[in-house]
DNA sequence: ATAAAGTCTATTACTTAAATAGACTTTATG
DNA sequence: CATAAAGTCTATTTAAGTAATAGACTTTAT
C-alpha cells in the first residue's frame, strides 16, 4: 500500500472537517486555506469522498462540506482504501489468499505479504479521525483537557528503527 | 510501501538462486524459465541486484549469476528497499520522524504512518530468502526433512481479515 | 437578479512501470 | 584462435498513473 499525495490531501481535508464538525457546512476554499491544499484538486477529492458517502455537501450560497458520520466512525483504513486502493503491499488480500492456496513455490512469500497487509490493517482499522485531530482553537493546550476517546499516539521506542534512512 | 511487478520479479529471481545456491553460476535464461519471468526485463533487474552487491555474475560461456551471500543473510526488506524504495506508506521513516517533530497539526497522523512502516519493517527484516524457499527437487516432501532454520510461515488466524476485498 | 457556492468534463504535463531491441564485451573451449 | 555462449549497456517504446489546472454549468440564499 502506497499513500499518494492525493490520499494525504483527502485525510487532511477530512481531519479539518472533523475539527469543525460542530460548525455546519465548510467551504472548499476554507479547507484548502487551513490545510494548505490546492483548491481545484481538493474539489475533485471531495467529490470522490462524497460519492463514497464519507462526506455530504450543500450547493449554492452558504453551501459547503461536512462529515456524514462522526469522526470516531471514520477509519483511516476506509479513506486510504478509497483513494489509494488495497492495503496489501502487492495485489489485495483476496488475491494473496488465493495465491497462498494455489502457488506452492511462492506460498511463503505471499504469506509474508499478507502478514504485512494484516499488520497495516490492524493499525489503520483501529485509527479514526477522532484519534488524529488536535484542538487548534486559540487557547488549546493550556488546560488539562484531553481529546475524548483519543488513544495517545503510540510513540513506540522505535525498536526496529535502527534502520536510519527508512 | 508498494511492491511493483519488478520488485516481485527480483524476489522470485533471488528465491530461485537461493534454491540453487549450491550449483554455481545460473544462467539468466534458466532463472527466467523456471520462474516464468520476461528474460530481457530480468536481465536489467539482475544487473541492479549486482550493482547493489546482492548477486555476483560471471560473463562468457559457463557464466551466470549466483547469490553473493547465503540465503539466510538476505532479507526481504533489503530487496524491497532496493527495488521499490522505503517501506513507509508515505515518504520514508526519516521524513516521518521530522514531520512528527515539527508538524503539530498532523503529528498523530504521521505517527500512525510510522507505526505502519515499523510493523512492515519488523516482518520484512526478519524474513530471509532461506525462510521463503521450499525444496522443489523431484522427491521433495516425501521425507520428514524440514528446511533448516525455516520459520514456519505465520498463518495468522486472520483476525482483522474480516475485511473481504482487501 | 445576483453572487456564492458546489459539479462536471476535459486537458495538460510529468513521471513511472514494464517491457523490448540491438549492439557490444567477455570467456571457455575445441 | 575462432566461435559460441553468456552477461553488459544504452536506447526506445507504450501504457498507465499522478497531480494538477481550466472553464463552463447548476444550485441556492438573500
Amino acid at each position: 500500500m502506497k499513500i499518494s499525495q492525493k490520499g494525504l490531501y483527502a485525510i487532511q481535508a477530512l481531519m479539518m472537517l472533523a475539527r469543525h464538525h460542530q460548525q455546519g457546512a465548510i467551504k472548499i476554499r476554507d479547507i484548502a486555506y487551513e490545510e494548505v491544499l490546492p483548491e481545484k484538486f481538493l474539489e475533485l477529492i471531495l467529490l470522490e469522498l462524497k460519492n463514497a458517502r464519507v462526506v455530504d455537501s450543500a450547493r449554492g450560497a452558504k453551501g459547503g462540506y461536512r462529515l456524514r458520520r462522526d469522526p470516531e466512525d471514520i477509519r483511516l483504513s476506509e479513506i486510504i482504501r478509497l483513494i489509494d486502493g488495497p492495503l496489501a503491499p502487492f495485489g489485495d488480500a483476496e488475491q494473496l489468499r488465493e495465491l497462498i492456496d494455489r502457488d506452492i513455490a511462492h506460498r511463503a512469500l505471499y504469506q509474508v505479504f499478507l502478514d504485512v497487509r494484516d499488520a497495516a490493517a490492524r493499525i489503520l482499522d483501529h485509527t479514526t479521525l477522532a484519534d488524529l485531530i488536535v484542538d487548534q482553537s486559540p487557547r488549546a493546550g493550556k488546560g488539562g483537557k484531553r481529546n475524548k476517546n483519543q488513544k495517545t499516539a503510540s510513540i513506540l521506542p522505535m525498536v526496529v528503527g535502527g534502520t536510519k534512512g527508512d
